[in-house]
DNA sequence: AGGTTTATCCTAGGATCCCTAGGAACGAAG
DNA sequence: CTTCGTTCCTAGGGATCCTAGGATAAACCT
């Protein structure tokens, strides 16, 4: 019998398959195992157990997500790269369901193994140099960032959750929203409330 | 031995208290059978199994939210009845996590179980009603209400994923959100990008 | 009240899953 | 060739979901 040869970065990406294909939910030991040809307590050698996977799977997403959004806003500004910003964080949640919802998930990551990842720290970097060209500053600068963090996540966490029922596509609301957000951050009101 | 007397409501309250607590995902039969002091076997009397618990408790939490929701807006309109709808919503998230998570995923609930709720079509009129005032006229309307949406839940479920860990305040952030969409619903773009 | 019916709750058990313990075999290193 | 570390295995405990079928409590009906 020759041997599979594992390693824990294949694990992972088993894993980010089966969670693309049948729902991160879905994504077991026993299941990844198969997948790989091998009895589950095999996979015990190269991960800590369900939740660690989970976690790799998270920061696995996140590292690609990010990169995808580098390329795509890569010396691009402006309005330009707000909407290639947006569509690739689009995108990269269509394409793969299963990963992008574990990036979501609040999940307790190893911490030295969440050090190693630069996603996070890269997808602030790009988001904060997206807004560069609008002339924001903090801490104007930080709720920009939120607002269209969330805009962006909880765009397509409706339409994976099946909340734009309506008739409308959500392609055109989409499109829509960007312009929004576009012209919004170009005259970013002055503190109204100011708390 | 008195019986216990069980309803597929209190089944799913139990659940749905359980899921607030550890979170939706670990809300199992057994430990909410456990909970009401009663086996497991003798919950498929009142649900369908795990799936169906998971989707009544969705419903439930849509029902509540929406209701907060009304309670929150009644008599108002404007900026007033934004602030309240979107306070409301995001008070809803925080108090009750695992109900929240649930309206979230995406499952399939059964029809004839999602017939009988009225939150989801209430919180579509509610959302339509509270824009009434900003004086916008289909399919901007639809677009409008499918940014608000996305942007309150993407910041909530940010928030909860600890996606905030910045040194400002997730509250302060919020309240500048708000005010952003107020200018912007006040002055909706023309569709620029009109294709 | 007594008998019938219905629904609730139970015991029993199969299938699957997570994870641990300890042993075997493969590959590399001396 | 021997030794050693790692990978993979078998074996098994504990938990979970769910079904099947039986007991029994409560409601209903005459």
């Amino acid at each position: 019998m020759a041997r599979a040869g594992l390693t824990a970065e294949q694990v992972t990406i088993a894993g980010a398959e089966l969670a693309d294909q049948v729902g991160l939910d879905r994504v077991t030991m026993s299941q990844v195992a198969r997948q790989l040809g091998v009895k589950d307590a095999s996979l015990y050698s190269h991960v800590r157990g369900l939740e660690d996977l989970r976690g790799r799977i998270a920061l696995l997403a996140a590292d690609e997500k990010t990169i995808r959004i580098a390329e795509a806003t890569a010396g691009l500004a402006g309005k330009d790269a707000l909407v290639a910003f947006a569509n690739a964080w689009r995108e990269y949640a269509h394409r793969h369901p299963g990963r992008y919802t574990a990036t979501q998930t609040p999940i307790e990551i190893d911490p030295e193994l969440a050090a190693k990842a630069l996603g996070p720290r890269r997808a602030v970097e790009l988001t904060y140099g997206m807004l560069r060209g609008y002339g924001l500053a903090e801490p104007d600068l930080t709720d920009a960032v939120r607002l269209l963090r969330s805009t962006f996540h909880g765009f397509v966490a409706l339409e994976a959750a099946g909340g734009f029922a309506h008739r409308r596509s959500p392609q055109q609301s989409w499109v829509r929203a960007l312009d929004a957000l576009h012209t919004l951050l170009e005259h970013w009101p002055p503190s109204v409330g100011d708390s």
